[in-house]
DNA sequence: CGCGCTCTAAAAGTCAGACATTTTGACTCG
DNA sequence: CGAGTCAAAATGTCTGACTTTTAGAGCGCG
């Protein structure tokens, strides 16, 4: 299977500058209504033209982060108005270091959606995305970390592309970003993690047994103890 | 009370061409994997210079819609990509007519999100969000159908922040596009709208009083009542 | 005949410098 | 002291050129 091509050509150095910008003012760098640095002045910082420059600027006032008014210059936009479910705004804030209120907001609506698309992949998954989310489970298992972190992620995203409803499957970077978090604990190996495998399977067999009651109550399980292993993971990361 | 700024300054030649062609893209007009004209071509035909055009081009870019590939042109990404939660997309999409499928995702995602976020709203809203619910309810009943869809909007987006959680409230566009399905009704006036007021009461009330799961429940009707209009009225507008 | 290499051209990517427009803030005049 | 005016500073835009990437045609070799 081809790899999912990435979101933006991150090697034009457009694009590198609004990563950059991006994830500058979501760590808050500038302050919500102040004016970041000039486009010329930019545009000399990043060593490349104002044109250039600009697209990048664009691209950040498209999702909602800045917003230019001509004589005053580029002013960060308020919070409230960030697409914070844009999947750059996500990564970009989960890159920049996920504090406690973050990954509490994130589960809390993670464990809003994600139980009822379970319910609802367990009633209308195709049975391709059945079989395909059991595969993934075996995979989870896997010795290979970075196999099985790409399992948990799929299996995921199966999921909610199985429920059949075009707007639920575009919560899948709210999930992504929960399991950034979640990797912090794989990856230092503080935690176990032997619970992951038997909690993804008894989603899966659900959904494959068209039992939409259960899968739910399985996804209810796995994110409370989720988030109990997410929490534990950033207590150690940063105390 | 200051008017909310528009997301994109709409008056800017490359701001207008970046909405002409979002919305061009979501409504179709170009195949998934095909490319749209190339940027001379287009710049030519929104008689603007190729840099300006570009910079909308990236907002696209930004947005999932499209990506640039050099030599081959512009190409329509797939729609499982696009950022279907962005309120741009959304409102894009919700311009060009809101099919019976679309209506349906937009309400089952609402409907399962919306009444756990008034649930939490009942527990943790501020007696400012609890007293500016109460009184949108009695503008709702207002007799100026402008003023009437205001509160409407102001109503559920004060819900969706007085929970407290930055991502519950970036999902309010959703909201808002599924109101956009609900207005068709009363500009019609095709349909008897008096179970709007006392349905909302319900819902303030309940949040006014800390009643998390009458909160819930009563959302939840609202949301079955709000739904078969809105099918309703996209049979109606288009049959 | 077919496989693979090279080369070309078409598209996006970038640049430089200039001009236009908007709007703040200071300045001047009544 | 207030109101109108003006200049400057920032974004908005244009022209036209050059560079880079890469699909696809064309060529040559096994």
């Amino acid at each position: 299977m081809a790899p999912r091509m990435p979101r933006s050509s991150s090697a034009k150095p457009h694009s590198l500058a609004a990563i950059n910008l991006g994830r500058r003012i979501v760590a808050g760098e500038w302050a919500v209504g102040s004016t970041i640095p000039t486009e010329v002045e930019l545009s000399r910082a990043f060593g490349l033209s104002r044109p250039s420059l600009r697209e990048a600027i664009k691209v950040l006032c498209g999702k909602g982060l800045l917003t230019a008014v001509p004589r005053v210059g580029t002013i960060v936009r308020p919070k409230q108005d960030w697409n914070r479910l844009d999947p750059d705004v996500l990564a970009w804030q989960a890159q920049g270091g996920l504090n406690e209120r973050m990954v509490r907001d994130l589960f809390e609506l993670r464990g809003i959606f994600e139980p009822p698309a379970a319910a609802l992949a367990a009633l209308k998954a195709t049975p391709e995305a059945r079989s395909a989310m059991l595969d993934d489970v075996i995979l989870l298992g896997s010795a290979d970390k970075a196999q099985s972190i790409a399992a948990d992620i799929r299996f995921h995203r199966t999921m909610l592309e199985a429920t059949g409803n075009q707007f639920l499957a575009a919560m899948f970077p709210v999930i992504e970003a929960c399991l950034a978090a979640s990797f912090q604990v794989s990856r230092a190996d503080v935690l176990p993690q032997e619970h992951l495998v038997p909690m993804h399977m008894a989603i899966a067999r659900a959904i494959a047994d068209t039992k939409a009651e259960a899968a739910q109550q399985a996804m209810q399980a796995l994110l409370s103890r989720s988030l109990a292993d997410a929490l534990t993971a950033i207590q150690i990361v940063q105390p």
